[in-house]
DNA sequence: GTGGTCTAGACCACG
DNA sequence: GTGGTCTAGACCACG
């Protein structure tokens, strides 16, 4: 399990790591079972403090998408990829729901979104497998 | 103008203020020149602190949007229409990138965020013109 | 909203402050709407590290019972005295079947819990009102 | 001599293993002299971790409970079924006390106890002899 | 080794 | 003024 932070966000460095391992486990990268890397061992991949990482395991805990195996770490749950395949959606559907509000109250209609989100899909990452995509 | 501000969006109230004065003057609800009503008067109707409304303002002052009027309040400058047409884009833009960076991160296609925006966007506001429009 | 926490107790000090709120609003010793001490307030009169109290308003702010108000602090929900009162029967319910797991496992009888109850409850705080009551 | 752990409660699993042994030995279903399962056998049985159950027998080789027989393991103390009915009944006072102290921060009153009592009782383990008792 | 709690204190956004 | 985030680092229980 890969993770990368930005520092400069203006998402807290703890929820971007919350989504990370959402995303991760609705991906399939990890498995229900399988430990998550150590919080000492992330913080220090991430350069990021312990405290930090702790509180997204804990985040995770709560929501019942890791369990803490004493004295092991922190593993996957049973029900991990079916909370965060749901949890990844609705993710993802607030911050379009954001921009929709946002849209909406620009004055904007449904093709001019549509059209924005062609412009800047190609613009995100250096290469999105399907980002140059249909439609 | 009528503005709205929504108490539990996680979006700040101040910047909530700033992105409706651009709305309304990009779109011609207000003109050069006029005054917007004062602090004092829009802090009553939002049921917001007057600091709130004092610091939008101090922004929109600060972006060339806004200029005090000694003695009368603030008024619309004469560059706003422009400037607010072209920062209504960067807004709405903004957050559709912002929407687009986390469905990249959750592995989804550009495909699939143009479903989930014609999935929201009905939902949106009661009354929003073009919702059900084409596509 | 009087509180009180036990630096030497084996419950979490964070953990004893959400559960001294949760009995407060229970009691109707604080109403919805109503904001509460401020963490700053709190962690003094407590004698206690403000992130502690931080971190008991967070949980109680995700169990809905507690909701910021941006620029004035923490204020009861309005769902928060029915999930008070719900939280508090938990609580004490929990701790309850874990005597009685013990008990159970050391071979002990209902009567003889009931014994120990009355044995222990006088002991407990200097005066408990209805503690040597009936039976 | 049987023990079962519970992985998921909040109690510790060595401590756990302490107070069943304790348990065991108070109900006389291991006598003095009699040895107790080794370190490595207890282990593979309870799918825990050797560690914990060496640090189970330490404490109750401190406690005098058990005393370890060079080349053959350790063996259940002369003192034991006395300390053990003793110790026994401070743990099961300890967790009703931890109970009776919650019940009284919420407010409740020692008859609320003994309903409570009586309510979780008969829903702990499938066969509690008498948990359907009297009263 | 693992996570959990707590302190101390900085810095920030918001109002 | 308010809460929110983060760092640094101590200390502890558990395994």
């Amino acid at each position: 399990m890969r993770l990368r932070v930005l520092a400069d966000s203006t998402i807290p460095i703890y929820e971007q790591i919350v989504s990370q391992v959402v995303f991760a486990i609705a991906a399939g990268d990890v498995s229900s079972g399988e430990l998550v890397p150590s919080v000492r061992d992330l913080s220090q991949q991430l350069l990021v403090n312990p405290n930090t990482v702790a509180r997204a395991f804990q985040e995770l805990e709560r929501a019942g998408i890791l369990e803490s195996r004493r004295g092991l770490g922190m593993a996957v749950t049973a029900e991990a990829p079916k909370l965060c395949a749901g949890r990844r959606k609705e993710i993802v559907r607030g911050h379009v729901r954001d921009a929709l509000r946002a849209a909406a109250a620009a004055g904007l209609s449904a093709p001019d979104v549509h059209e924005l989100v062609d412009d800047e899909w190609p613009r995100l990452a250096p290469r999105n497998g399907r980002a140059e995509s249909s439609r």
